[in-house]
DNA sequence: CCCCCTTTGAAGCAT
DNA sequence: ATGCTTCAAAGGGGG
């Protein structure tokens, strides 16, 4: 493998030490999901409020359990922040081959071996291979993938991996990319099966869904004959919410084939070593057909619930100069980080399962669910932002995140908490109680557990609880 | 109506 | 190099 630098060799080491420990963690995270997922939010919410209300960690050993326990916060902050290096690394280059030959997070290795042994494809392969690219041949894009395997010289990552941790989940296994499947509106229109089927399984014949068609992808909550709608190459992740990634500006008229159009500019640099020059579109902000990307926000279409029915014409001067203002300069967004397309994937599957709605009490509910992934798992979303990313500077070279600094760095638009000179202490006792002290507390940096609110979890868990 | 809350990650700026 | 700040999504809550 090209990447593979002297200084990724403690790494390697330290990963093949990651992958076998990761194993144990794997198999008991499986054994618990399989259990259920509704135990498992039910235990992050008791955790919840027991880390809000109490220091007993009668709930937060389930967690515990199910969690590789002994990932210690430095392996596990290595291992992140690997993680994340690894992501920086192949911002350069496409798959110019994992950094760290022992991370099986580089997403080939999914498209490798994505075949359950009866030939039908890996509910984590098929998954993934059609949120990556939703309108690409499932199977065509593993072929091309062997093709890429062929060409490898070392050993995929991916087998390395599957032998170690099987891509093939267990059949009950709740995937975490599942959620995918209830964007389908499945929570949200009648008639449609439960949130708790697999994901996999066809909600009407009980089998396992086939390799689904390369045109749509069952993630994208269309009807039959909206493909025209789909938005953007990561639009499944919030389909049910009919709003992309990258929300569609105004018009509303979208293009038929953003989404291939967008994946193929996504993946050129990995494209055009595939396919031939016409299929590895040139990268334009804007589309041929003067469209933008959905990434542009239009002042009309961010306020387009305000006012663009109603309120428009009583909109205030202050309002149409700002609207000027703002439409000679579109508002691009950041591209989303891994954890914000998580999000977007999980949150309707978490405010399907519990009652809450305060986004506030989901994110932290999300947050836990968010380092009790694997780090394949994250990876995947790892991935997808990076794509996200190199999307977005294909799209708008010359974008900068400063660009949507409001008031410019240093004049805060919001204000953080500002961190109370005791405050750490005053919440330290949370990372007594073993659901917070889950690993993946990143860097104390960010310190995520220290700022849980306690009012939030207490004023939250409480409906939750009543709902239970 | 607008901002806060809450999460993680990325990026920019200041030191 | 390190640390701080802002923004990305989301939607209820509050001023």
């Amino acid at each position: 493998m090209p990447q593979l630098n002297g200084g990724g060799g403690d790494d390697l080491g330290a990963n093949d030490e990651l992958i076998s420990f990761k194993d144990e963690g794997e198999q008991e995270e499986k054994i618990s999901e399989n259990s259920s997922a509704e135990r498992d939010l039910a235990d992050v919410k008791s955790s919840l409020v027991n880390e809000s209300e109490t220091n007993q960690n009668s709930s937060s050993d389930s967690e515990a359990e199910r969690r590789p326990p002994p990932r210690s916060e430095s392996f596990r902050d290595k291992s992140r922040e690997s993680l994340e290096e690894a992501a920086k690394r192949q911002d350069g280059g496409l798959f110019k081959g994992p950094p760290y030959p022992g991370y099986p997070f580089i997403m080939i290795p999914d498209l490798t071996g994505p075949y359950l042994p009866n030939g039908s494809l890996s509910p984590t392969a098929r998954t993934y291979l059609q949120m990556k690219w939703p309108l690409l041949d499932v199977q065509a894009g593993s072929l091309q993938s062997r093709q890429a395997l062929k060409d490898a010289r070392s050993p995929s990552p991916a087998h390395i991996v599957s032998n170690k941790v099987p891509v093939v989940q267990h059949p009950h296994h709740v995937h975490p990319l599942t959620p995918l499947i209830t964007y389908s509106n499945e929570h949200f229109t009648p008639g449609n099966p439960p949130p708790h089927l697999p994901a996999d399984v066809d909600p009407k014949t009980g089998i396992p869904r086939p390799p689904h068609p390369p045109d749509i992808s069952p993630y994208y909550p269309l009807s039959p004959g909206t493909v025209g709608q789909i938005p953007h190459p990561l639009g499944w992740l919030v389909p049910q919410q009919g709003q992309p990634v990258y929300p569609i500006t105004t018009g509303g008229f979208r293009h038929p084939y953003p989404t291939a159009l967008t994946v193929n500019a996504s993946m050129s640099s990995f494209l055009s070593s595939r396919f031939p020059p016409h299929m590895v579109p040139p990268h334009h902000s804007l589309h041929t057909t003067g469209i933008p990307h959905p990434a542009i926000v239009t002042p009309t279409v961010k306020q387009e619930s305000s006012q663009n029915d109603v309120g428009s014409l009583h909109s205030s001067k202050h309002q149409d100069s700002k609207k000027e203002e703002e439409k000679k300069k579109p508002h691009i967004k950041k591209p989303l980080n891994a954890f914000m397309l998580y999000m977007k994937e999980m949150r309707a599957k978490v405010v399907a399962e519990c009652t809450l709605k305060e986004s506030a009490a989901i994110n932290q509910i999300l947050g836990r669910r968010w380092h009790a992934l694997s780090r394949e798992e994250q990876a995947k979303y790892y991935e997808l932002a990076r794509k996200e990313r190199q999307l977005h500077m294909q799209l708008y070279p010359g974008w900068s995140a400063r660009d949507n600094y409001v008031g410019g760095y240093g004049k805060k638009k919001k204000r953080k908490r500002d961190k109370q000179p005791g405050e750490t202490n005053e919440h330290s006792e949370c990372f007594l109680n073993p659901c917070l002290s889950l690993p993946p507390i990143t860097g104390e940096k960010k310190s995520a557990f220290a700022t849980y609110k306690v009012k939030a979890a207490a004023s939250a868990h409480p409906l939750q609880m009543e709902a239970y």
